[in-house]
RNA sequence: GUGGCCUUAGCUCAAUUGGCAGAGCAUCGGAUUGUGGCUCCGAAGGUCACGGGUUCGAGCCCCGUAGGCCACCCCA
């Protein structure tokens, strides 16, 4: 057993883990790029209070999730660790002007999150997440464009079987009278309701609605729906965010029990699901609508919409359907040598190599000739470049490892000839 | 934060009713001089997660802690 391990909740990411990373934040940079997205970088960690304002103060992210760093005795302020990337990127919003810039402003990141969860299988306390956020737009087009945009990612990630659920929580005009309504409705019906149900009644009747257990089912399938209880403005913006969608050709499913945990959302809310594999966490993003947030964290009234994707999420599931990871970057060459202790030489061959900007691994390893072609060949090179006796006067072997054949081939033109081959190869 | 199951070599797993900790894979080395993949031989690798307890004796039984997994809570 180590002495030391990663922190619970954490994992290293190894290289072939790590590889299918990089190749969902290449699509993440390439997809947003596609879409006219900029990348921002804002710090892991923030002001206690941007989150505790900006996500909502009874939310269980705030109340119970919340990575806080031990307090300095020399500083007054508090800070906690990102437990989400959009009350951030507000911050830095407003912080530098950029309702000054053409609306709407169109950010993206991608990066660690960190929640103090009880972890399980794609769950962490530290985790990843590819984010969108566009701020400045209150048209339910950009509500379109984004979803899409989700969609399209794990389109072309290729993860099977996502569904868009999409609902509307209404605005503060509309929502607090649907709340009202709803929690008469839970009071009418309390002998039914279970034990854990009743505290949140009082804390928010809201979340109820997505209760997963069974003997809510009934009661939640009669209740009313948030969706008739829309004032007039939120029904046409959804109404009009489900055209555009259906528009674009994005399947989706209205939900009327998706509330999303945040408080910050408004009207449009939704979620990316993945249904038919084992375990719970089928939610792979989400996101919506946040129209009073920027004013809540010290802008001028704008509204903003993006998502959160979770990259652990989204390599599990792709993992679990039998995608192979992705291919390792194997040297084009391997420098070995009849002498094991000419490391200068296998050095020096193999930096004139780099400077050709060709992948080549020298053998270090002091051991004899058959143990270092043995070493290239599980390293899946393609070729071994083998110093002699003929470096003498000017040559080298050059062995192709899968063909099994070789040839001498003058120093001078070994660059040239191993960036061929690696041309021919790599069209071939 | 609640409940349940689990933890033996780097990985996947064995180990009669409590009686001297093993295999496969991987790693490293050898099979006569400068040629890999196959094969053969060998080495290294363990505080049986950690800490207590019961016992002549604990990988195995009991308690605690940590970590993982599962279900809640909630979410990505």
């Amino acid at each position: 057993m180590p002495t030391y391990r990663a922190p619970r909740g954490t994992r290293d990411l190894l290289p072939d883990e790590r590889a299918v990373f990089d190749r969902l934040t290449r699509l993440a940079t390439d997809l947003t790029e596609r879409y006219g997205y900029r990348p921002i970088e804002t710090p892991l960690f923030e002001q206690t209070a941007v989150f505790e304002r900006g996500i909502g103060e009874v939310t269980d992210v705030v109340e119970k999730e919340l990575f806080r760093l031990a307090p300095r005795t020399d500083e007054a302020e508090s800070w906690a660790l990102r437990p989400e990337p959009t009350a951030g990127i507000v911050r830095a919003y407003v912080q530098h002007g950029m309702q000054t810039w053409p609306q709407p402003v169109k950010l993206t990141t991608t990066g660690p999150m960190f929640r103090y969860d009880r972890p399980q299988a794609g769950r962490y306390r530290q985790f990843w997440q590819f984010d969108v956020e566009a701020i400045g737009d209150p048209g339910p087009a950009i509500d379109a464009e984004v979803i899409e945009l989700g969609h399209r990612f794990y389109a072309e990630a290729g993860v099977q079987g996502v569904e868009v659920l999409v609902n509307s929580i209404g605005d503060p005009v509309c929502r607090p009278a649907y709340i009202a309504t709803l929690t008469a409705y839970y009071r009418g019906h309390l002998a039914e309701l279970p034990a854990t149900e009743k505290d949140r009644l009082e804390r928010n009747a809201l979340r109820l609605l997505d209760s997963k257990d069974p003997d809510m089912a009934g009661l939640n399938a009669a209740a009313p729906r948030i969706t008739d209880h829309l004032c007039e403005a939120c029904a046409a913006h959804f109404d009009s965010v489900r055209a555009h969608l259906t528009a674009l050709g994005v399947p989706f499913r209205v939900e009327p029990g998706l509330v999303r945990g945040l408080d910050y959302y408004t009207r449009t809310a939704f979620e990316f699901y993945v249904s038919g594999r084992e375990g719970q966490q089928q939610a792979l993003g989400g996101g919506g609508r946040y129209d009073g947030l920027v004013a809540l964290l010290g802008g001028k009234p704008t509204p903003g919409i993006g998502f959160g994707l979770g990259l652990d999420r989204v390599a599990l599931v792709l993992a679990e359907q039998g995608h192979a990871p992705a291919a390792t970057a194997a040297p084009l060459a391997v420098v070995v040598g009849a002498d094991p202790d000419d490391t200068v030489g296998r050095l020096r061959v193999a930096s004139r190599l780099r400077a050709e900007r060709l992948r080549v691994r020298a053998d270090l390893a002091r051991r004899k000739l058959g143990r270092q072609l043995e070493a290239a060949s599980k390293d899946g090179a393609h070729f071994a470049v083998i110093l002699g006796d003929e470096l003498a006067d000017g040559h080298v072997q050059v062995r192709d490892l899968q063909a099994g054949s070789q040839r001498l081939v003058a120093l001078a033109d070994l660059a040239r000839e191993l960036a061929r081959a690696e041309t021919t190869h790599r069209h071939g």
